[in-house]
DNA sequence: AATGAATGAGCGTTCATTCAT
DNA sequence: CATGAATGAACGCTCATTCAT
C-alpha cells in the first residue's frame, strides 16, 4: 500500500473540479494542483480527460445504485421505498451534486464521445429506476404509465431540487426536497384507488 | 430584400449549434460553416460570441413570454390555463428546444458574464411563472406551497420532457408531453378539496 | 472637375490617420470614414494600404523639398540658410509632423516593402541635405565632416524637436525649436565662460 | 543547469524581433520560430506579448542606468563624463540597439498600456540625464538651457547615431559615434576659420 | 464609378497531451 | 514511477481586400 493513494487523490480532485466548474472549464492543471500531484501523473492512471470524467461518472452511479439496492424493499410500498431511498441518497447529496450537475451540463462536452458516455450513464440510471417503477405498476401501486418517462422525470426532479435550484436561491433543506419530491410524484402518481371521487 | 438573409442564416446556424453542442463547444468556425458564410460575416452582425448567444436566448424568451401572456386568462382556472399555455408553447417546441437545452447547460459557459446572462433570463421566466402560481394559490385553486419552487420545477419539467428526453428516446409527442405535465403538476398540485379519502 | 475630389479626400484622411495612429493602427475603415467615402473607393485610387502610405510620404517629401529649394540661397552663408529654411519648414510643421512621426516609426511597418519605401524616402531627404552641407563644407563655412552623418542628424534633430518631444511635454514653440537647432548645430553646449580658449 | 535556457532563448529572439520589426509586426509565432521553441513555451515564461515586451525594455533600461551610474564622476567635468559614459554605453551598443529602436517606434504599439510603458521608461531616462545636465549647468560648465530639452536631444542623438543610422549606411564605428556626439553637443558645426567673429 | 457586405488569412492566447528527466 | 516543461492544434477575433450591386 503506498503512503498516499495518488489515483484516489486524482479522482477526488477531478470530481470536485468537474462539479464546481464543469467539464470544459476544468483544466488538467487545476486537477493536478488540487490533487497535489504532477500533471503527468494523471496520465499514468487515465488515458485522457474524457476517461477520467467517465470513471468519476461511473463511480457515482455505482454508489447511487448500491445505496438504492440496499434500501429497496420489495415487500414495502412504492412511496415508502421512494421516501427511504430519497432519504439515503440525500445523505450523500453533496457527493452526488457533483454528478448531478455534470448530468445537467448536457451537450456541453468537448467530444461527441464524452457526450455519448454521459448519455449512456444517464440511461443506466433511468433504466434501473424504470425497472423499479414497472414493478410497482404491476403491483397496482401506481398508475399505469410510461415507466421510462416517469423514471426520467424522477431523475430530473431530483437533480432540479438538489442542484439546479441552488443557482436561484440558497439550497433547499433535505426535508424540503423530500417534501417536494413527494408532492409531485406521490400525489400525482398515487394509484387512483379511491382518490378523486369524481372525474 | 436580399436574395439571402445572412443575419438570419447566422442566427439559425448558431441556435442550432448552441442547442446541439452548447456554448463552449460551439466554435465560430462551425457556426460560419453551418450558416454558409465567412467567419468574419458573423462579426458584422454580432460583436462577439457572447452577444450572439445572448440574442438567441433573449429572442426565445421574448417569444415564449409573448405566447404565454397572449394565452393566459385570469378568469379561467389554473389547470385550464396551464393546459392551453402548454399547448401553445409546444407548437413552437423545436424553436424552444434550442433555448431549453441552453438553459440546461448550467454553469458551463465561457465567461462569467455569459453565465449571468443565462441565469438572469432563467430568473425572469421563473419569476413570471411564480407570479401566476401565486395568483392561483391566492384563489385557492392550488395548494399553498413555495411558489418559486413550483415555478422552477414546472420549468424544469417542461425542459425535461421537451428537450432532455430526446437523448434517451425519440421525442415525445405533443400530447404525451401535455399528459405528463398534467400528471405531475395537476394531480399533485390540485387543491385537495376532497382527494385522498384515506391517509 | 468633380463636385468633390474623392482622391484628395482619401489622401488627407489617410495622412491624418497615419500621423495620429501610425501605419498598423490605421485601418482602412477608419480612413474611409474620415474621408467620408466608401471603403471600396479607396481601392479605386490606390492598389493597397501600402501604396496609399507611399503616396502620402512622397507628397510630404516633395513639398518639403520644394520649400527648401525655394528658400536656399547659395550666395548666403550656411547658418543664415539653415535659419531661413527652418523658418519656412516650421511654418508647415503641423503638416510635416505627420510625416515626421511616420518616419520615426521605423521598423514598425507591415511589410518589408513598406519599410523599404520609408527608408528610401528618408534617404532622399538625407541625400538632398547632404549635398547642401557638402557645398558649404567646400566653401569652408562649416567644419570638414561626414556630410551624410550631419545631414542625417539634422533631420533627426528636426524630428525630435518638432514631433517626438510632444510626448514628453507640451510642444515647443517655433522659436524655441529654431533656437535649439542652432544651439546643437552651430555652437554646442560648451559654456563660453573662458573654457577652451584655444585648441 | 539545463542544456538550453529556453527563457533566455525567448528573450533574445523577442528582443531581436521587436528591434527588427517592431512590436506590432512581431508575431508570437515568429518569436517562437526564432527562439526555436513551441509557441506555447513563450507563455510559460511571460503572461502575454505585452509583458514580454516590457521585460525586454526594462532590462535594457536597468543595464544602461547601471552602467551610467557606475561611470559618472561628479568631480570631473561634463564632457569628460559624457565621453566616458558614451564609451561604456557603446560597448553594449548591440544590446541597446534593440531598446533604442523600440523607443523610436513611438505611438505605434498595440495597446495603450504598452505605449504608456514605453513612454514611462523613456521619461525615466530623460529624467535621469536631465538631473545630470542640471548639475553641470549649475557648475557653469555648460550653457544655461532647458535641461529637459537637452537631455531629450542627447538621447535622440545617441539613438540616431547608434541605431537609426544603420538603415542608411553601414553602422558607424564606436569612435565615430563619440566624435559626432561631441561635435553636436560640445562644439557645433561652425567652422572656426574666423567666421562671424561676432553676432 | 462608387459602394460596403462579405471574406479568410493571420493574430494572440489556451490547454490537453507528451516525454525527457 | 512521477514529473512539469514543452508543445501545437484550436480557439475567438481583426481587418486588408474583393466584388456583386
Amino acid at each position: 500500500m503506498p503512503a498516499v493513494d495518488r489515483r484516489k487523490q486524482v479522482l477526488e480532485a477531478a470530481a470536485k473540479s468537474f462539479a464546481l466548474f464543469g467539464y470544459k472549464a476544468t483544466t488538467m492543471d487545476q486537477v493536478a494542483k488540487i490533487a497535489n500531484v504532477g500533471k503527468g501523473t494523471i496520465y499514468t492512471f487515465f488515458t485522457n480527460k474524457e476517461e477520467l470524467f467517465d470513471e468519476i461518472l461511473h463511480a457515482a452511479i455505482l454508489e447511487m445504485k448500491r445505496i438504492a439496492e440496499h434500501i429497496l424493499r420489495e415487500d414495502q410500498d412504492f412511496f415508502d421505498n421512494l421516501y427511504r431511498v430519497l432519504d439515503a441518497l440525500l445523505e450523500f447529496r453533496d457527493e452526488h451534486a457533483l454528478f448531478i450537475k455534470l448530468s445537467q451540463e448536457q451537450r456541453e462536452f468537448g467530444t461527441p464521445k464524452a457526450n455519448d458516455s454521459l448519455t449512456k450513464v444517464e440511461n443506466v440510471i433511468v433504466g434501473y429506476v424504470q425497472k423499479v417503477v414497472d414493478n410497482f405498476i404491476r403491483k397496482g401501486e401506481i398508475k399505469p404509465c410510461d415507466s421510462q418517462v416517469v423514471a426520467f422525470v424522477m431523475l430530473k426532479l431530483y437533480a432540479a431540487l438538489t442542484a439546479d435550484f441552488n443557482n436561484l436561491r440558497e439550497p433547499l433543506h433535505k426535508d424540503q426536497i423530500k417534501e417536494y419530491m413527494m408532492l409531485f410524484l406521490a400525489d400525482g402518481l398515487r394509484s387512483s384507488a379511491g382518490t378523486k371521487s369524481s372525474e
